[in-house]
DNA sequence: CCCTGATTCGC
DNA sequence: GCGAATCAGG
């Protein structure tokens, strides 16, 4: 997979916006995490804390009020023989900027999990058809919980090659999710799943009556 | 072990 | 330039 403009216009937005590594190589598709971080590199981004955030984001600061810090005044750093990177402080924050006006690819808004559809595609509801064109994110994205019931789902975002990726429930539904277990080694399932998935083949007269099929089975309405 | 980003280095 | 392998850390 080749790094196009577009690529590269999206993982700089994603990796400003606080995406890992991981998520950013899972959303271009193609790429592995390593691919990213090396990329990331070469484009000049800049390393945001390196100390890993595993969990969630660091909520930490307390709502302070507009009290902007002071701005450090930083001397002439006396640095006497350590290749102190040049790195400046990360700085990111591009601070609100006004949307140009129409034609705004905007999407990064957008929580993690939307409904896909099958091809890929994300569904829009009836209702919902290509209103206003939200504006631009006021404040850092934030991956984050879309829904409270989707909490705790794993979403298709979230699978890894770890993790049961049996579906539950019909793409395109609001709590379409994954089974997330632990796979069973070897399988893309968990041991529990696989057993779904992978039926020894019996003798005609000794077959058992349908397996739930995937997906949920058919669609019931 | 899981994960993270950083760095190296052969291609 | 690319990214797997490796390193270092939470």
């Amino acid at each position: 997979m080749a790094w196009t403009d577009e690529r590269i216009e999206q993982l700089k937005k994603l990796w400003e916006a606080g995406n890992t590594a991981s998520q950013i190589a899972e959303e271009l598709g193609g790429v592995s995490r390593n691919a990213v971080i090396g990329k990331a590199h070469r484009l000049g981004l800049q390393s945001r804390p390196s100390p890993v955030r595993s969990g969630e984001a660091a909520p930490a600061a307390p709502a302070e009020p507009a009290a902007p810090p002071p701005p450090a005044p930083t001397p002439a750093p006396v640095q006497a023989e350590r290749p102190a990177p040049p790195a400046p402080r990360p700085a990111p924050e591009p601070a609100p900027r006004p949307v140009p006006v129409a034609a705004a690819p905007a999407e990064p808004a957008q929580p993690a999990v939307r409904s896909i559809g099958p091809g890929g595609f994300q569904r829009q509801n009836p209702g919902e058809q290509q209103l206003p064109i939200p504006p631009a994110p006021p404040r850092r994205l934030v991956p984050a919980k879309p829904s409270a019931d989707m909490a705790g789902k794993t979403t298709l975002l979230e699978l890894s090659d770890r993790i049961c990726k049996w579906p539950i429930g019909h793409p395109g539904e609001p709590d379409f999710h994954f089974c997330g277990d632990p796979i069973n080694p070897g399988f893309p399932y968990c041991l529990e799943h696989c057993s779904v998935a992978y039926q020894a083949q019996l003798p005609r007269r000794d077959r058992r009556p349908p397996p739930p099929l995937p997906f949920g089975g058919p669609r019931v309405r």
